[in-house]
DNA sequence: TAGATTGTTAATCGATTAACAATC
DNA sequence: TAGATTGTTAATCGATTAACAATC
């Protein structure tokens, strides 16, 4: 696999091919132009072809695109044909929607744990998986060959966890909590900040109202 | 308020940069250059600048920025020194926790109800917050003066949803759905996509332990 | 073979960074 | 006034779109 140089904006696009290329399947439809791909997702057929030529020619001139074999393609670029053990830090609402998300496990994230420190939470089990100490962290991250931690605590305890994550040999956080988290090069962080994303709606509201009220009917 | 093209790329930077500078309200701080700002952030204090500078001059040559008033600018140009009166469809622990959150009543985001199908669901108050039948939905949203609603319910049942909600004249969709919802110009829709981020999140550990081998101590 | 559609190069567009005059 | 730092223009960089030769 040789990797180089993919833009940001590249791989924030692929999950988005996959997704359609799954509806595609379940549609019986065996195989696609990039304009016709285009027409559905509303991008252009141009970035499609450049987007996927990034990885290789998955391809065939004068046919399109064979969808389970793009499919299976975008999904070993992802990397979602591996398995990846997860925790969850934080049994809260948010880890609880998360731990009951089954989804996840058909992409190969597999949920080996909860953990927070309200005791009243600990020893719970949801859908399988039980709720333990934050003592346990460490001991349980190495016992489970854990890759992944999502992090859905309050911001005040989220930089302590962090450091004990990669401590003890985490590879990627999930951070649904609301602060930059500060980890070592080789340690990946994905930043799920809700009210930032609510924040970026609520300007498309008050902007769209203020600047074109002709256009609202 | 005189809002022009303003870019995506800007409009998803000002939350962040009210985030830092709420911090910076907290600790004191009267005021602050973007050379200052940059080095916190992490980004160039030229695009600190450019990116203040699409709202208007917001700081004084030879001082920087007063953090309050920039503080509150932000909080302006984002909307959320407004309120916004919001109901979340779908009862679930995902809906659960966005009810709890209340960090976001103190950004002007008012929850007034929640909805949901499972008999089980409806009646239950959460955090003050009753949980209706969705059979209300139409009702409730033109009483209550609705402006957005968060979708925390199944990809299958949400494009049905999406059209009621339009047609009873919500003006944003927050959708927790993984699919692409369809809605009139005019109407806003912001996705929070979780698979998706996910997959990023797998991409970047995968091409990283993939690529750079020697990076990882 | 003729038609279709990719892979890929070139052109355009937009966003970021650098530089510096304006000015507090 | 001198020093600091913005606001803004110009230069660079990167991403998207257009075009078309290659080829199935």
């Amino acid at each position: 696999m040789e990797r180089k140089e993919i833009s940001k904006a590249v791989i924030s696009r692929l999950p988005r091919y996959y997704r359609y290329l799954g509806e595609l399947i379940e549609e019986g439809v065996e195989r696609i132009s990039s304009n016709e791909l285009s027409a559905r997702m509303k991008v252009t057929a141009s970035q499609i072809r450049q987007d996927l030529n990034n990885f290789g020619g998955f391809g065939q001139q004068g046919y399109g695109y064979n969808v389970k074999y793009l499919y299976s393609e975008i999904a070993r670029i992802l990397g979602i044909d591996q398995q990846h053990n997860l925790i969850i830090i934080g049994a809260g609402n948010l880890g609880q929607a998360i731990a009951n998300y089954t989804n996840f496990e058909r992409r190969g994230f597999v949920i080996k744990g909860m953990f927070d420190i309200n005791p009243k939470l600990i020893g719970l089990v949801i859908r399988g998986i039980e709720v333990r100490s934050v003592d346990d962290l460490e001991h349980f991250i190495r016992e489970n060959e854990i890759q992944i931690a999502a992090l859905t605590i309050p911001k005040t305890k989220a930089p302590e966890i962090a450091q004990r994550l990669v401590n003890a040999g985490i590879k990627a956080i999930w951070n649904f909590a609301h602060t930059d988290l500060v980890v070592p090069e080789g340690v990946v962080v994905e930043n799920v900040h809700l009210s930032e994303s609510l924040m970026r709606l609520s300007y498309r509201v008050c902007s769209m109202y203020d600047q074109e009220p002709e256009k609202i009917k």
